[in-house]
DNA sequence: ATGCATGAGGA
DNA sequence: CCTCATGCATA
């Protein structure tokens, strides 16, 4: 059963990959261990390695039911120390899954029998971008830290960081002449807006308006939390470049600001890492590349977009009227929150084919319909289950145009017709319809597609 | 650039 | 348990 052939594809070459016996990437060497690229050298401040401490351990004990997979990675970060991968079994990669139905009835769902396929999903994708434009950064950022609350290095000004509340440790002050790459150290953050950077509680922004509002004596740059219902509140005593609309704007505003955001930023030579630690100068809440990432390439929901644009904007005012935008995010995230999160789970293609063609017929199975595909597909529970609910949540990104009209976009679609879902890189214009982009078919199509339980509530309508 | 994961908040 | 925002890790 277990019959592991097919390695991911692609796991090679790529410095960093996984191991290339297939056995996932556990190992890789663990951070602490030392394969990691620890500059033992005098290196560019850029990637600050913190030392693990050894005290963290995972209290994850894996071993969950299920043995490890190729697929699969039940462990948790533990930083102290990999568990040899027990690759013997190697099992998993369930080719021929037949994924069958769930015990009881449900051919509704089940039975993608032919599925398996290799189904490459995006794997294949086109562009891979060889990121020229990601400059004099050494490598990636290691662990973007939890927006640790704003730090102004060299600010020695009023940046009263109502650090209250950061436990984190003082940031080291940064020798920015690293950076020396770009034009020149030279001091500046335009205006630090101090704000109370409430909401350390990631979960800020969410739902509720988020708090970000950043009252500076000067710029009461709103951060209009389109999110809740709040939404006013906005001033705009920020000239943005393009539109300054604080309150939601358009979706070709949108992409408008995007594009923006991305050409200048590529031509300060920032990365998406730098922006996002910037707005953690400026307004105390760090993001990721991948959040910047997003931003720029319209991949958020309409409501984050509006949410980060001010914020982005503001930015971008910040670095155009500077001397030297460079240092603007010169800041290093020094540290990371040691958490164990769970490893990254890689599921294998023709897994991945699996449940993507289970997908189709149903969008939102039931937990039993979870379980079954989990143990169908050797995986776990909760990676099925997460795995829909990205899916899910990809689906609606990239299926939506944004604003209004979005439910008639039912996941479901006509029994036959394969769907092509814009997944590649293909950046949804929020105004206009994207391209039919290459055919990425996944899966044959399905031989028919049944809706999903009785009583099972297709996303759609709730959308 | 994107896949899988986490966690807050909401039923 | 879901949605949503977000991020680490990876490709």
């Amino acid at each position: 059963m277990f019959n592991h052939e097919g390695l991911p594809p692609g796991n090679f070459g790529l410095g960093q990959g996984p191991m290339p016996d297939g056995s996932s990437h556990y190992g890789k060497g663990g951070y602490v261990g030392g394969s990691a690229p620890r500059p033992s050298q005098p290196q560019p401040p850029s990637q600050t390695f913190f030392p693990f401490p050894s005290a963290v351990k995972s209290e994850y004990s894996l071993e969950g039911p299920s043995a490890p997979d190729s697929s699969q990675t039940k462990g948790w970060y533990a930083f102290t120390a990999p568990p040899p991968p027990a690759e013997a079994g190697q099992a998993a990669a369930p080719h021929n899954l037949h994924l069958m139905p769930p015990k009881e009835e449900d051919s509704s769902c089940a039975s993608p029998s032919s599925s398996s396929s290799g189904a490459p999903e995006r794997d294949l994708r086109e562009t891979v971008v060889p990121e020229a434009k990601y400059c004099a950064r050494p490598g990636p950022a290691y662990y973007a830290p939890a927006w640790t609350g704003p730090f102004w290095p060299g600010l020695g000004s009023s940046s009263s960081v109502p650090s209250g509340a950061l436990p984190g440790p003082p940031l080291p002050p940064h020798p920015l002449q690293a950076l020396g790459s770009f034009s020149g150290p030279r001091p500046l953050y335009p205006a630090p807006l101090q704000q109370p950077q409430a909401g350390l509680g990631n979960s800020s922004a969410n739902t509720s308006g988020s708090s970000n509002n950043v009252s500076s004596s000067n710029v009461s740059s709103s951060v209009s939390s389109t999110s809740g219902s709040s939404g006013a509140a906005s001033e705009e005593g920020i000239p943005s470049s393009d539109s300054g609309e604080e309150d939601t704007p358009t979706s070709e505003e949108l992409e408008l600001f995007a594009k923006e955001l991305k050409h200048k930023r590529i031509s300060l030579g920032f990365t998406q890492a730098d922006v996002g630690m910037a707005l953690g100068t400026l307004y105390g809440k760090m993001f990721s590349q991948t959040t910047i990432c997003r931003f720029e390439a319209l991949q958020l929901s309409f409501k984050n977009m509006c949410k980060l644009k001010p914020l982005l904007q503001r930015w971008l005012q910040a670095v155009e009227n500077t001397d030297n935008p460079q240092e603007m995010c010169s800041m290093e995230q020094v540290l990371a929150q040691a958490r164990k999160r769970k490893r990254r789970t890689s599921i294998e293609t023709s897994v991945k084919g699996t449940l993507e063609g289970f997908f189709r017929r149903c969008g939102k199975p039931t937990p039993q319909q979870i379980c079954d595909l989990a143990e169908e597909l050797h995986l776990d529970k909760d990676v099925v289950r997460v795995w829909f609910c990205n899916r899910r949540q990809k689906g609606k990104r990239l299926l939506l145009p944004y604003g209004e009209d979005a439910e008639a976009l039912p996941y479901e679609l006509a029994p036959g017709t394969a769907l092509v879902l814009p997944t590649a890189a293909v950046p949804q214009n929020y105004a206009a319809p994207p391209p039919p982009v290459a055919p990425a078919l996944y899966m044959p199509a399905f031989p028919k597609g049944e809706p999903c339980l009785p009583g099972m509530p297709m996303p759609n309508g709730g959308l």
